[in-house]
DNA sequence: AGCACGCCGACT
DNA sequence: GTCGGCGTGCTC
């Protein structure tokens, strides 16, 4: 007897075996990749045949099998997608389970669509009275409509329309079906200049080639790069592939959107968090069926049923919210690089400062590397202006340098658009009372509480924690002594306030911009000119376009190079360089304020001369000398739980026979730099290798043989990129 | 991940 | 005497 491999999205760390279901009705075998619902203890669950058995779960006699079920009417998952979802979970040493379970994930997309009433024309028969709203009715009419629908489209009530039912003229269906996305329009786009249409012609032959093709977009700010790849998907869409662009978590921008629905007429398939379970459900098996050609998406798109993907673009490919920070560790650029290799297809990677990974990948020759150096339309990228604070002799309570505020009211007199950038939410990072000292921390985390102005509360930043603003000092009782220390956005708010009396100014974070509709709005103002003068943290560093926009102020340029992690360096040039970028994108020539007390830094200095390659070769020799990524390897354990001491000892157990020798070493344990978070003690261990080591073969073996103790929980991160 | 089985405190 | 807390362990 014949035994089937399924995998569960379950971390059952592996697949279980199963005996072919009744196949009475004469089917033949299932193919790997169906869907198919599975008897376990006593639930039933939807698995997928996989084509290979995985994991060491010990074999079962094969006549104790249970038998498969039922297949789900559903198109099988594609090789390609199996062959990801094996690679991450072996890559990121995470159950396979765990992996396919956010392929599947929200489990209700695998449900059959609500049924609809769907009208038909029949048959008119010889007495049927047409009356003038009957008459529109029919004119109106076409296939696959629902009565309501049909309703509204003739304008009149519902009535009409099932009258036309009960006569016989019309006929009803009900039919379970997912409305169809409108396939995109092949129209010209706008003109592309000749170094956009040498970057467009090299992607479009390299689709037309239709093999694995890693690519390199490599093109400054507002240089056109959108446009360029937008040709590519042309090409794909003409000729029936399916096309994938990832962008960042908050790239998905109404701009973006804009310009994807002006260059082919219709809005692409959307999957991102804020899409709700019915449109996922419809995304998905219309994405595992073929009909739709294009999706963006965020990460976790990477992981949907595509049947025939034939190219994935990766938009601003160093942006970090590619590398999922929970659940499953994994990186959407690298994977999709993956994905692209399983499928066949070209991956397109996008940016004005690419990773240093992928710069490295590119100068060596292992990607296609296309430049554009120059805006599109003419535009001048920024002129850049560091500011050197040290001089400036700022009162404690003021952040805005003297040739800021004056740049910034000669903006303002000549009508355009100021932006100025701070990454710190909030009124001030720390507060405290000024009589006895104490300050405002998170009972659950290691992090201090920020003063949010406006909303008159202490936020967590970590966990969420939110406390009113107490009017005196818990610690004192005196009242009026609270001080706060440094400058947040909503504190930047009251200085520009001040200074600029007639100014119309707005705030930009996630705290003001919670909703899709508060952010359109925001967009809107800015666009129509309602705006001098924008502040914001990061959210507004990515891909937004402001014609008017000509001066843009760094507040604080030092900010993301301390605490020194590994990549704060690569993080601030590229974060800098995106903020740098929204200034002087259309006809007037931008002005950058770059405020630091350390002009002479090698990352500021790079900006402010604009010579990136340089930046880039200083960063990689840094990089080398250390046999940091990408020239060595690392990767963490994290151990959390709520007792301090068990975490601690089960690092030391950890330590104690962990790997060593000339290419490998580990370091710890040391409390996390935020040891406490939600109530819970951190630790962390750091492995460091050569290049050559396979290190998830190492860190298996290793956390085999080590004594686990209860309630402390060891997650693994391959390549990690945050150090907290 | 669920869900069962299992072994110790406050209720009819 | 039973209901039920959620700790450990299994699911082909």
């Amino acid at each position: 007897m014949t035994s089937i491999a399924i995998l569960l999205p379950l971390p059952l760390g592996g697949t279980l075996d199963y005996a072919p279901g009744d196949s009475a009705s004469g089917d033949a075998q299932p193919e790997p990749g169906t869907l198919v619902e599975v008897p376990l203890g006593a639930r039933r669950v939807v698995g997928v045949i996989w084509p290979n058995r995985l994991g060491a779960n010990g074999a079962v006699d094969t006549a104790k099998l249970k038998p498969i079920r039922t297949v789900l009417p559903l198109a099988p998952l594609p090789h390609d997608l199996m062959e990801l979802i094996s690679f991450v979970a072996d890559y990121t040493l995470t159950d396979p389970g765990r992996v396919l379970r956010m392929a599947m994930s929200p489990s209700d997309v695998l449900d059959p669509p609500p049924a609809r009433t769907i009208l038909a024309k029949a048959c008119t028969p010889p007495d049927f009275k047409h009356t003038p709203a009957r008459r529109r009715v029919l004119d109106r009419f076409t296939p696959g409509l629902t009565v309501a629908e049909l309703a509204r489209r003739a304008d009149v009530s519902d009535g009409v329309v099932r009258e036309l039912v009960k006569a016989g003229v019309l006929t009803a269906v009900t039919r379970s079906t997912h409305d169809p996305y409108p396939a995109p329009k092949l129209q010209f786009g706008p003109a592309l200049n000749a170094e956009q249409s040498a970057a467009a012609q090299a992607l479009i032959s390299a689709y037309d080639t239709g093999a694995f093709a890693p690519i390199l977009l490599d093109g400054v700010t507002g240089s056109g790069k959108t446009e360029v790849y937008f040709e590519a998907i042309f090409a794909a869409v003409a000729t029936g592939g399916q096309v994938l662009v990832l962008v960042p978590e908050i790239g998905l921008t109404a701009q973006w959107l804009a310009r994807f629905e002006a260059r082919f007429g219709v809005p692409p398939a959307l999957w991102h968090s804020d899409v709700g379970a019915a449109e996922k459900r419809r995304v998905w098996q219309s994405v595992g069926a073929g009909s739709v050609s294009v999706v963006v998406g965020a990460r976790s798109a990477l992981f949907l049923p595509f049947q025939n993907l034939r190219l994935i673009i990766v938009d601003e490919e160093h942006d970090p919210s590619f590398r999922q920070e929970d659940g499953v560790l994994y990186h959407a650029r690298d994977m999709a690089v993956v994905r692209a290799r399983a499928a066949g297809c070209p991956v397109v990677l996008s940016s004005a400062t690419p990773s240093l990974e992928t710069q490295l990948n590119a100068s060596g020759g292992r990607y296609q590397s296309l430049a554009l150096r120059t805006r599109y339309g003419g535009a001048t990228l920024p002129q850049i202006v560091p500011v050197d604070m040290r001089a400036e002799n700022l009162p404690a309570d003021r952040w805005l340098s003297a040739p800021l505020r004056e740049a910034l009211q000669a903006t303002i007199a000549a009508g355009e658009q100021s932006l100025l950038f701070l990454n710190r939410r909030g009124y001030a990072p720390l507060t405290l009372c000024r009589t006895c000292g104490h300050r405002f921390a998170c009972p659950d985390c290691t992090a201090w509480l920020v003063e949010h102005r406006f909303r008159k509360e202490l936020h967590c930043h970590q966990c969420g924690r939110v406390e009113p603003m107490p009017q005196h000092c818990p610690t004192c009782e005196t009242e009026d002594s609270l001080a706060a220390c440094g400058p947040g956005v909503e504190r930047l708010f009251e200085e520009v306030s001040r200074s600029f009396d007639d100014a119309r100014i707005t705030v930009m974070t996630s705290d003001t911009l919670a909703s899709p509709k508060a952010t359109r709005a925001a967009i809107a103002a800015i666009e129509a000119g309602e705006v001098d003068i924008v502040i914001g943290t990061q959210l507004i560093t990515k891909g937004y376009h402001f014609e008017a926009l000509t001066c843009v102020g760094i507040v604080d340029a030092d900010l993301g190079l301390r605490g020194g992690d590994l990549r704060a360096g690569e993080r601030t040039f590229q974060q800098l360089t995106q903020v740098s970028g929204r200034a002087g994108r259309a006809a007037k020539p931008g002005r950058v304020f770059l405020q630091t007390y350390d002009p002479q830094n090698p990352v500021l200095e790079a900006i402010i001369s604009g010579d990136r390659d340089r930046y880039y070769a200083l960063e990689a020799g840094d990089r080398e000398a250390f046999s940091m990524p990408p020239y060595g390897r690392l990767a963490a354990l994290i151990l959390s739980g709520a007792d301090e001491a068990a975490v601690m000892d089960q690092g030391r157990l950890l330590a104690r026979v962990g790997p060593a020798g000339a290419d490998i070493r580990v370091f710890g344990p040391a409390p996390a730099p935020f040891a406490r978070l939600r109530g819970r003690f951190r630790a962390r261990l750091l492995v460091h290798a050569d290049k050559a080591v396979r290190i998830q073969d190492v860190l298996r073996a290793w956390l085999g043989r080590v004594r686990r103790i209860k309630g402390v929980r060891v997650q693994v991160d391959v390549d990690p990129y945050s150090f907290l």
